[in-house]
DNA sequence: AAGCGTTTCAACCGCGACGTG
DNA sequence: GCACGTCGCGGTTGAAACGCT
């Protein structure tokens, strides 16, 4: 940055650095050493507190930095790692040899926080914003599934954990469609459409390797999440299955594991000290989804061991409608 | 080409952590 | 335990660079 060339109240030298000077400090620590920050301007013969002398060399000067655009894997890594440490730049530099603490946070500040709002990803939790509106439409999100045009894994990544919210609303559509349009209501034997027997579609988003909370198991949610029904196959379920399926596939040799063990191998971190939070949310965050927050909502006794009565899809739908947030979300998806 | 708005990133500031006497 | 000095971290700033009209 370039500041006024001199503080107030003090003749030392602020702003930004001279060809000269860098060399005088390169060349007294190359000798010398920097035992002592605070003594080093003068020994060095620069007019600058020893504050500014640390900052030239550490987020400059050092030899070992490697300078230039980040690499993607750079870029995973730092979500990855924000995901765990938060804030820490420092920490977060220390798994990323060459790159600094200030050109992190400055990358990501610039770059990676406005992909993930982009997102629609909270940048702070890495969670599903509430704000559906910066959401992706379904239209979007069926086509992207569709025709598999995720550019890269990093995109792929991202928006899969925007989608994995919006699943579980379509989900809840979903089950609403079914129910209307077969004889459940009439049948109650009948439960192969909201059937605990078929395996669960999201069972991974639960229990896998991107959610590395713990939840406990709710009768709503595992219904919602129930697969999409073959039988009736429309074509967005058939979809939303396709994207289920590219999630299940990976992202690529490396991927974008954010599990515990893997934060743990890649980068050190010992996460059963510093669990990690969920990048979709599985469960307590307000508002994350609205999936959620039928979930809380909802009366533990209206549910069965092995399934859903059809009364509680509906109550978590009318919820759902009433919620000023989501309404026009659900106009827009139903016009 | 000029003017204006936006983005980038080097550098500063304040504060907490740590070490020493 | 306390005071003081130094270091390191995270948030913020603002001129330069860039992009758009």
């Amino acid at each position: 940055m370039v500041r006024s060339p001199f503080s107030h109240g003090s003749d030392l030298k602020k702003g930004p650095w001279t060809p000269e000077e860098d060399e005088k400090l390169i060349d007294y620590i190359k000798i010398n050493g920097h035992e002592n920050w605070k003594a080093l301007p003068k020994l060095a013969g620069l007019n600058r507190c020893g504050k500014s002398c640390r900052l030239r060399w550490t987020n400059y000067l050092r030899p070992d930095i490697k300078r230039g655009k980040f690499s993607e894997e750079e870029e995973r890594a730092i979500v990855n790692l924000h995901s765990v440490l938060g804030n820490k730049w420092s920490r977060i530099a220390n798994h990323l040899p060459g790159r600094t603490d200030n050109e992190i946070k400055n990358f990501w500040n610039t770059h990676i926080r406005k992909k993930l709002l982009q997102m629609g990803i909270d940048p702070n939790t890495h969670k599903p914003r509430t704000d559906v509106n910066n959401f992706l439409n379904l239209s979007q999100l069926l086509g992207a599934a569709q025709f598999g045009n995720m550019a890269s894994p990093w995109d792929n990544f991202l928006k899969l954990q925007a989608d994995a919210n919006q699943l579980a609303n379509i989900q809840l559509l979903r089950n609403l469609l079914l129910i209307m349009n077969t004889n459940t209501l009439a049948n109650p034997e009948n439960n192969s459409l909201l059937g605990s027997q078929n395996p669960n579609l999201f069972e991974g988003l639960v229990n896998g390797a991107i959610i590395s909370n713990t939840r406990e198991p709710n009768p709503i949610s595992q219904d919602l999440f129930e697969p999409p029904v073959t039988t009736q196959s429309p074509n967005d379920f058939q979809a939303i299955s396709n994207l289920w399926a590219s999630y299940k596939g990976g992202f690529g040799p490396e991927g974008l594991n954010m599990d515990n063990n893997s934060l743990s191998s890649s980068y050190g971190i010992q996460t059963d000290q510093n669990p990690l939070p969920a990048l979709v949310s599985a469960s307590t965050s307000p508002g994350t989804s609205i999936f959620n927050q039928t979930e809380s909502k909802a009366n533990p006794s209206n549910y069965s061991s092995t399934g859903t009565p059809t009364s509680t899809i509906f109550e978590a739908w009318e919820k759902l409608i009433e919620d000023d947030n989501y309404s026009s979300y659900w106009n827009d998806i139903l016009e």
